[in-house]
RNA sequence: GGGCGCGUAGCUCAAACGGAUAGAGCACCGGAUUUCUAAUCCGGUGGUUGCAGGUUCGAUUCCUGCCGCGCCUACCA
């Protein structure tokens, strides 16, 4: 609603600019006023005009407002401070819209959106930087789904790559596990843990012995051989560890639809495709001297040809097209032939928008309790299968330290003249989740002076260091539980537990979602397993807070609202006017701001935003409930119109959880 | 060295496109409702937005320089 009346005020004023300025703008800042008093949207457009006209703002604010004529849904138009032009709506007709929940139709751009996230390399137990991806990523997909596109969520498999082979030398050299007692083990509920520390010890046996890194690259170079059986145990073991990320990934009722892996990206020969046609375009280079004698590479991204083209004139320019400086070469393909994970991420790129001529195989992989499937790539799929890539769009949600390298993809495909797929490609950058000193010291580890003086410390796979996803959870479950045990003893103990679970993952998800992407997240238990303030549980107990008034007057709040938004307008203007309804109608306003802020979201990448929403609507509704009593209010019509109060923003607080994955339980 | 990012209250973080008095949460101090359940609400303490310039009617936001911190910069993935 809110967002269906800017775009109609910017119109008109960008109308009124043509036909009085013969100006072209645009866009038309709007903004909000410092308070609802001075109206629902400001224009700050006379102090940009002034420069342009050279007349005062005040003056070209006056005649703004004067001309703009009747704008339907504003009530007035008012100049206010040293120019800003405020825009007051009609109240009333807002909120029975909202209350009768109309959607004013917009346009929907065509095609499909396929969106990259989790993507954890599977061989050990996913951790807290995994659930910040996987959950900014499934809160993305909610969002465009919110937004009315048609979303594939994909979920990227390196299971032929160093950490896969590492876990392998584990089993076969150190622990010198038979294949079948793999399998046994692998069968363990908590399979992924074990690999976790195994996977660290075989670090230490690297460091021990430098020799032993021969190992690895032996067991790296066999698991590309289809056949072996070192490339079946490490099919064994990332399917198994795989399985357990998906279950993982689940209690946070995060789905994938389809897993890409990269062994079929080798078998089935992606890059060879891709090779050719890169060769052809000129994108990548044969290098005859120096460091990467014998190697392809290519210009890294972010690199500028060198600053000596600059200045010299055309001749130069040639002999610069076919040279790039040691410093800025990206080696795609090594000297001995194999290539490396950028090249693969190119041809999987290609993949993605159709413009590689080929195709995986597909299988059937995973069936959620809910019914959904999940596919996975294979050499030899089945007959009947969805239809995946070949889409419109892009997004990869890859953390910031990726932003090189995906980049350089997207120059790959600029360079191969796909300069569409390349501005439809988004890199959904996110900075890490490390811990706090002190959360690493009750991990028990021992830090160094220079760590403890450290805001934070990264957490290390290799080193077994970090926290593992599932434990949090369970510390979360277990903590909700305790609460929720004593609140509701009467419940029965399943029904507590369920309870439970929804608040455990409506603080995870938010915890995630309330910092701003690029902000390192210093990880520390006491904050994660807050459930008061700024947290999920807190925008819940809004939720339920507002479902006991309705569950205590005996009324239906879904439909409710519609029909007293009917019956009741005349009711809406009368309590919606006046100073004293300022307080009252900014919760409303808040509440129909829910598409604007998914649209925000949407088009900045950034689920925070969300998360901040949720946290007013809550906030201001916990200021409204404690202010107006409702059901003990004896005027029958306002009661009837803080009720509907109460319903809109329940239902719009709901949705906007929703988006996040978070769910509300019944009581808390 | 080069690239990307960060520096805001004691702590953790907001403030899209430059805009009206820089806001929250936590922590601390003091209060509130025998009610629609207090996982709540109200009040208070707390700021030279790293430093120095510049652009602008207006800068936390843009530009330049400096200081400090993180990440990337492998024929690893």
């Amino acid at each position: 609603m809110y967002r269906y009346l800017q775009r109609r005020l910017a119109g008109a004023v960008r109308e009124f600019l043509r036909r009085n300025y013969s100006l072209e703008l645009e866009t038309v800042v709007i903004e909000q006023p410092p308070k609802v008093e001075l109206g629902e949207y400001a224009l700050p457009l006379a102090f940009d005009l002034a420069k342009k006209l050279r007349r005062a703002p005040r003056k070209i604010a006056d005649e703004v407002v004067a001309g703009l004529g009747p704008v339907e849904g504003f009530e007035k138009f008012e100049v206010a401070g040293a120019g800003y032009i405020n825009a007051r709506v009609d109240r009333a007709a807002v909120a029975v819209a909202l209350a009768s929940d109309e959607k004013p139709k917009h346009d929907v751009p065509d095609g499909k959106i396929l969106v990259e996230h989790s993507s954890i390399n599977p061989n050990k137990a996913a951790h807290i930087g995994h659930l910040r991806n996987a959950i900014l990523g499934d809160t993305f997909v909610r969002l465009l789904e919110y937004a009315g596109r048609e979303v594939d969520v994909q979920n990227y498999i390196d299971n032929t790559g160093v950490q896969v082979a590492d876990v392998v030398v584990g089993f076969t050299h150190i622990e010198k596990t038979s294949g079948a007692e793999i399998e046994q083990l692998s069968r363990q509920p908590r399979f992924d843990y074990y690999c976790w520390d195994l996977y660290a010890r075989v670090s230490q046996w690297y460091e021990q012995d430098k020799q032993n890194l021969q190992v690895r690259a032996q067991t790296l170079h066999a698991i590309e051989d289809a056949a072996g059986e070192t490339a079946a145990i490490a099919d064994l073991i990332s399917v198994a560890v795989l399985r357990r990320h998906l279950e993982t990934m689940d209690r946070l009722e995060i789905e994938y639809d389809f897993l890409p892996r990269e062994s079929e990206i080798l078998h089935l020969h992606f890059w060879d495709a891709a090779f050719a046609k890169l060769k052809e375009a000129g994108v990548l280079l044969f290098e005859t001297q120096g460091k990467n004698k014998g190697c392809w590479v290519m210009r890294r991204a972010g690199t500028s040809k060198s600053e000596i083209a600059e200045g010299a004139e055309a001749g130069a320019e040639s002999a610069e097209k076919d040279e790039i400086s040691e410093d800025d070469q990206k080696v795609i393909v090594r000297s001995n032939g194999t290539v490396g994970y950028v090249g693969k991420d190119i041809a999987y790129h290609m993949w993605k928008f159709g413009l590689l001529g080929r195709d995986f195989g597909y299988r059937n992989f995973y069936r959620y309790p809910n019914g959904h499937d999940c596919w996975i790539s294979a050499t030899e799929g089945e007959k009947n299968h969805p239809h995946f890539g070949d889409v419109a769009e892009i997004y990869n949600v890859i953390d910031a330290r990726q932003s090189e390298a995906q980049n350089t993809v997207i120059e790959a495909l600029r360079g191969l003249g796909h300069g569409e797929a390349a501005e439809h490609y988004t890199h959904f950058s996110y900075e890490m989740v490390a811990l706090t000193p002190r959360c690493a010291a009750e991990l028990g580890y021992t830090l160094s002076e220079e760590d403890k003086a450290r805001s934070y410390i990264e957490v290390s796979g290799r080193r077994g260091f970090g926290v593992k996803a599932d434990d949090l959870i369970d510390a979360l479950i277990t903590s909700a539980k305790k609460e929720v045990d004593s609140r509701h003893p009467q419940l029965g103990d399943s029904e507590r537990r369920t309870i439970a679970t929804q608040i455990a993952i409506g603080a995870l998800r938010y915890f995630m979602l309330k910092y701003t992407k690029q902000s390192v997240i210093a990880f520390d238990f006491k904050e994660a397993l807050s459930f008061e303030g700024e947290t999920g549980p807190y925008a819940q107990y809004a939720v339920v807070r507002a479902t006991s008034i309705f569950r205590k007057a005996g009324i239906d709040p879904e439909p409710f609202c519609k029909d007293v938004a009917g019956n009741l307008s005349s009711a809406f203007a009368q309590h919606l006017t006046g100073e004293a309804a300022n307080e009252i109608w900014g919760l409303w306003l808040t509440a129909a701001k829910t598409s604007y802020i998914v649209d925000q979201s949407i088009a900045t990448t950034e689920p925070a935003y969300l998360a901040k929403h949720a946290f007013q609507l809550a906030q201001f509704f916990n200021t409204f409930y404690h202010r107006h009593p409702i059901l003990s209010e004896p005027d029958e019509t306002r009661k009837q119109f803080l009720l509907s109060t109460v319903a809109v923003v329940r239902r719009e607080l709901i949705r906007t959880l929703a988006v996040m994955g978070i769910t509300v339980p019944p009581v808390m």
